[in-house]
DNA sequence: ACAAAAGTGTTCCCATTACACCCATGC
DNA sequence: GCATGGGTGTAATGGGAACACTTTTGT
């Protein structure tokens, strides 16, 4: 088991991630379940060497579980209520554990580094959902994609904070330009409105839509994509950077 | 003095404030000097008690140096540079100022806690600057108000906090209506639109300003302002909360 | 009467929206 | 041919920018 309170992080100083990604006309969180009894969400987070840039940090703590590099990241806010520590959730942990409670010393150091008020720096991270293949680290059971809008109940404020990382990501959305991170290399205009339709919740013209695309100039037109259906067979783009 | 490293302070985590004001068409921003030999700035800031939330404590150190409250307060960003520190700063402050080294055993721990890497959380405030009668605390020699085109060179990354601070207030200004924050209970069109001016640093038509703001319908016409000029009196206006 | 600045109305332009039409594809 | 979905053009709309004019005030 990997110890923080023997790591050389800051301490009381945490980066929790919201990973997005993009599948079958839904927006989908990446969302680890920890390896204990009782069922335990967490989005995946972690600490900041004393080395170590947070934005770096942040990138690790995304590596880690994605497998993939050079990802779309973005700081978006801080969470430092005085209240804000994993208390409840570690003592519920431990009662439906108790086998947990292997050598003492390094077990006392661990709650007493766990049970502590930390302030959260939140991350969001857009991502390809094919390039990724989720990696389980440490203590989790599993890492799976999660329709945002159907997410499980997670620990301390996690909930809060995807919420807050949606709302980022709408506002950002435009002004950006940063939805093609969540779209494989090559796309159709109808996969880019479907994305923007389901992360805005919200239908847009077609006709309309496309033009507005086309004029933010930073797509290029590819070969036509030809499907089998019975129609006209639509282009592929490619987000030129 | 006060010691922070014998305070109940979360470690390596600061909160640093960026002040504005606006007076005489210029925006201002609050800066104490330290009380020191060699001319040291910076913005002010402070730690966060192990019991309090991070906005209390912004707020609490935005109180301590303006002596109000109910402050306009909002985080903007999170420096966290491996490299941040005030290393440089300590050691020059010492050069120059050999005799502070007093009780020996204190000033190695206030060394310590101040020669560390500190992740910082940039918040900028607005305020009425008739209202404010700056406050020294402990260290300082002034806490003045500067022209933000006239700043001194401050310590770490100070200037460069205040910059992303400027950033971020053109980007929310319009969409949060928080402008009228910087100015008196009661106020002309002229002075908002002077004050539009000068944080975006470009000129407004007179009539198609007044126009936007009055759609904004946020403000409350009063009686008309006398002011003695051979020109017609204009309308007083007060932001309705 | 006049200068200075405040207030308001009106036109012009462009970007967004809505509506309409044509094209390619496979059955 | 025809149903389906893709691509594009054009008219209508609305908000902001530019321009013009009127009103109020003190000298």
């Amino acid at each position: 088991m990997h110890n923080p309170s023997q790591q050389n992080y800051i301490q009381q100083l945490s980066i929790d991630c919201v990973i997005f990604g993009y599948h079958d006309k839904q927006l989908k969180v990446l969302i680890p379940k920890l390896n204990f009894n009782g069922d335990f969400w967490a989005v995946p987070g972690g600490f900041v060497y004393q080395d170590e840039d947070i934005d770096k940090a942040a990138d690790r703590i995304l590596q880690e579980r994605t497998g993939i590099t050079e990802i779309y990241l973005e700081q978006f806010h801080v969470f430092g209520k005085a209240a804000r520590n994993s208390q409840k959730f570690i003592d519920r942990l431990i009662s439906l554990n108790p086998d947990m409670l292997g050598d003492e010393l390094i077990v006392k150091a661990e709650y007493e580094w766990f049970a502590r008020r930390f302030v959260s720096i939140g991350y969001y991270a857009l991502v390809d959902i094919n390039k990724v293949i989720p990696q389980k680290i440490d203590l989790d059971d599993s890492v799976e994609w999660y329709n945002i809008k159907d997410l499980p109940e997670m620990i301390i404020d996690h909930n809060e904070i995807v919420i807050k990382a949606l709302e980022t990501l709408r506002l950002n959305l435009d002004e950006k330009l940063i939805a093609f991170n969540l779209l494989p290399e090559t796309f159709t205009m109808r996969e880019v409105q479907e994305l923007y339709e389901t992360i805005f919740d919200k239908p847009f013209a077609r006709n309309n839509f496309q033009k507005m695309i086309l004029d933010l100039d930073v797509l290029e037109r590819l070969e036509k994509k030809f499907t089998g259906a019975a129609n006209k067979a639509p282009y592929l783009y490619r987000f030129r950077k």
